[in-house]
DNA sequence: GTGAAAGCGCTAACAA
DNA sequence: TTGTTAGCGCTTTCAC
């Protein structure tokens, strides 16, 4: 006789809950799951039953009959001071939980120094998730592979650069550095330096690409570019009206630049961040910034990856729209 | 001939892992789980056979028959907004991430504006998670008898204050207020307001208290209190000298009311934050900050937990320390 | 050292 | 409308 039940207080199963309603396993399954079949009567009084005993169907047996979990997966590859700083990471994961909560279905949630694609590929082998969400979109991205192989759903956050099976969205973000590069054009500026988060990242290059082209629109003569705070200095020895920056972070740091060369801000120089984190509120001058609504991106983006599970068609997508948030950070040049 | 297997790609399992091997499914179990009653011979030939195929076992069927999930929750009540300027949070996951890392287990994140207490009940239910992690403590809190009621193991990361049926570690980041103080008091300062966050919030309280001790001790009346930013006027209306607070958020919104007034920091008023932030070293002046080390706190809280659902003791805890961090915000009065 | 088989809790096909 | 039952993939007991 083998395997006897293990000892000890266990959680109530559907067989309790059949019992105290005097109907079969089958009819509390079915009337926990809206399915037809059952007396309306009977359906309460299993119901009652249930909730009597406070029975919740086990995750593990479902998913295993069902052949799905319930669960998305998110693998992040940040330091703890690279998340500290990351203005996308929190509002992102809000929107994510958002959706997720309104469709029972839980996150498992994955944060370390760096993640190996093929960790993608081992949490897709045991069935613990039924689907992913891809950030930090990389060239040539290895994920892409391992998940197709998987035969598991994914849903990018970010415009893929290589041949991409999944479905791909993204926001407008990079239309925020053409307003706030047009904002400072409007301002009379003619000398407007780029200073960029590291120049791999695809999300930076479509945002140079915007400062580029709003200047190229304007017949402006593009100023030098950056991708360090480091470089800051080099780029104010040009003697730049203004600085675009692709966060508030690298914003700030100019600020701090400004100052120790004895250039006030905005009199002497414009500066602009990007993402309009509390930091561009709280910075001094405050800093005019670009708002994008992650939250909102993190929250469309589970929708479609929930469908894809689903097999249902993707929900429609609009795309976040960048905002231009004008603060004492930028004014006309001397 | 009921339930027919559905069709379609499925994931390999275990019989084709018994098969490819020439073995049966329980010795490619034993051989997985490292357990003794297998040749060495023909393990090595059911890893290669399980690897050829790259075969992971089922996380579902594992939890049914292991009665146990591998994974943990982690509820948190917050908004967008909180989410974004809460030191707190990031730090304390990547700890938590860690240490899960290393040990096989998931961590299943919920976050919402507000978390009812119940959901831990329903998550507890539904066996996706094997322990709780619990943070923001309550004045008397309900998510102890949830739990309790569910048997489920918790660990409380924070000072509980009702009665508390589980584990509880703390760091000592109130420590870290009495050292501000007293920071300011050797700088000769004699009138210190103290502004936190919410007073029904247990942190903000240890806090006060600490402030108030360092006080009482160098015998120095206390100075005003103040629980919110709208009562920043008022308090500097009071005329302190220097004014702490329980995070570096409102310090800078009183850098701010500062500078609005015509004072300048540090000379006219000293200013210190709490948790040490990004937004610390970036505010202007610099502000001078307690830093504690959260991740560590994470790691540490997630051991002892993963010790209790494996009914091993618990791990020995060493509380994080509070720490100093003097910046230009802080200097002697006129 | 190895394999057969029961059982974990649930869903769904089928018969009654 | 309701009950019976096989089967999801794995672990473990027990006999071989």
């Amino acid at each position: 006789m083998p395997y006897r039940k293990r000892p000890g207080r266990t959680r109530p199963t559907i067989d309790d809950v059949a019992a105290r309603a005097g109907v079969s396993a089958a009819a509390v399954s079915f009337a926990m799951n809206g399915r037809p079949g059952v007396a309306e009567e009977t359906r309460l009084r299993i119901l009652a039953a249930a909730e009597e005993l406070s029975w919740r169907p086990s995750a593990s047996a479902r998913a295993l009959t069902e052949a799905r979990s319930r669960a998305v997966g998110l693998l992040l590859a940040r330091s703890v001071d690279q998340l500290e700083v990351d203005p996308f990471f929190v509002r992102f994961l809000a929107g994510v939980e958002r959706t997720l909560a309104r469709s029972d279905h839980d996150l498992v949630l994955r944060v370390a120094e760096a993640v190996d694609p093929a960790d993608y590929g081992r949490l897709a082998g045991t069935g613990r998730v039924d689907g992913f969400l891809l950030c930090d979109v990389e060239v040539d991205d290895p994920r892409f592979g391992v998940l197709a192989d998987a035969g598991i759903p994914a849903v990018v956050a970010g415009r893929p650069v290589s041949p991409c099976p999944f479905p791909a969205l993204e926001t407008e973000h990079a239309d925020g550095m053409r307003m706030v590069t047009e904002h400072l054009l409007e301002l009379g500026h003619r000398h407007i330096a780029f200073v960029g988060g590291a120049a791999h990242l695809e999300h930076v290059q479509a945002r140079l690409q915007a400062w580029q082209g709003a200047l190229a629109a304007a017949g402006v003569r593009p100023g030098p570019v950056a991708h360090t705070p480091a470089e800051t200095a080099a780029v104010l020895d040009h003697g730049p009206t203004a600085v675009v920056h692709t966060s508030d972070g690298l914003a700030a740091a100019c600020l701090a630049a400004a100052r120790g060369r004895g250039l006030s801000v905005p009199e002497d120089l414009s500066v602009t961040g990007f993402d309009d984190s509390p930091l561009a509120a709280l910075a001094s001058p405050p800093l005019t910034s670009v708002r994008v609504d992650y939250a909102g991106f993190g929250e469309r983006a589970t929708a479609a990856l929930l469908a894809a599970i689903a097999h249902d068609p993707p929900p429609p997508y609009r795309a976040p729209a960048a905002e231009l948030v004008v603060r004492a950070s930028t004014a006309p040049p001397r």
